[in-house]
DNA sequence: CACGCTATTATTAGCCT
DNA sequence: TAGGCTAATAATAGCGT
């Protein structure tokens, strides 16, 4: 501010919706408007009571998430009442039987960064890995 | 318009962030924020790369989704290196291939096909409460 | 019920610290 | 790398049509 005359800020710049060439200024960006983004979406389901799911991956592979009431109750009805038809008992028991054997197989639990308050809830009760193949066994 | 001197609008009023109570103009609401969510959402996507998936459910329980690449892919992704647990490194490195090639495809075809392309109201036709009872039928 | 309009509020790009 | 600041752009609540 050694100029008494120097600007502050040039302040918000329109910008192109397109890649941006900048890798220093699309990190900064990606924090802020995933930010507003997730606001936004929490602001959705309060204000009318939708079911909202959302998932983002940053370009360093790291994943946010939120969701109301739950990113995996909303998921599960997005696979379950999306275009797939309902599927056979036959075919549910063999992905049921595999299910179960993928447990066994994994021991853990998968613990991520919960700074944002409404990023996932609640975790899911039902075996949505079981119903994701479900559906993808149906196409 | 009788009278001359008729503000012509209010203007954009502060609203409290809470569930809306008359239902009208939740209904109203719903429309426009969720078409703003969408474009934030498709904005993120395009500006910074990132993998996104968005779900909602309006009250009137239809869906609307908008993924990039996918949905299907994003979710995928969620539900593998997310907080369910994790699997066998075979099954992993099958995942991982699909994504790749699922990477790949898009990108390719996916422009403006109508007014609001990242916007599309599905048709829910099966209930939660079948699969339930599906699934315990086998059990 | 979906659009168009406009005064305001909300979000954020570019800088600085 | 992560937070503030500010000027501008973007989104939108309340009304009309």
């Amino acid at each position: 501010m050694s100029s008494s005359e120097a600007k502050k800020s040039r302040g918000r710049q329109r910008i192109e919706i397109k890649k941006m060439c900048n890798e220093a200024n699309l990190q900064v960006t990606f924090s802020k408007r995933r930010s507003g983004l997730f606001k936004k979406a929490s602001e959705l389901s309060t204000l009318c009571g939708a079911s909202v799911a959302l998932v983002v991956f940053s370009p360093g592979k790291k994943v946010f998430s939120f969701g109301h009431p739950s990113v995996d109750g909303v998921i599960e009805r997005y696979l379950t009442q999306g275009p797939t038809p309902l599927m056979d008992v036959q075919r549910m028991a063999e992905l049921e039987a595999e299910r179960k054997r993928a447990q066994e197989l994994s021991g853990k639990e998968r613990e991520t960064e919960a700074h944002l308050w409404w990023a996932r809830p609640v975790e899911g009760m039902i075996s949505i890995d079981n119903l994701y193949k479900l559906k993808k066994a149906f196409e």
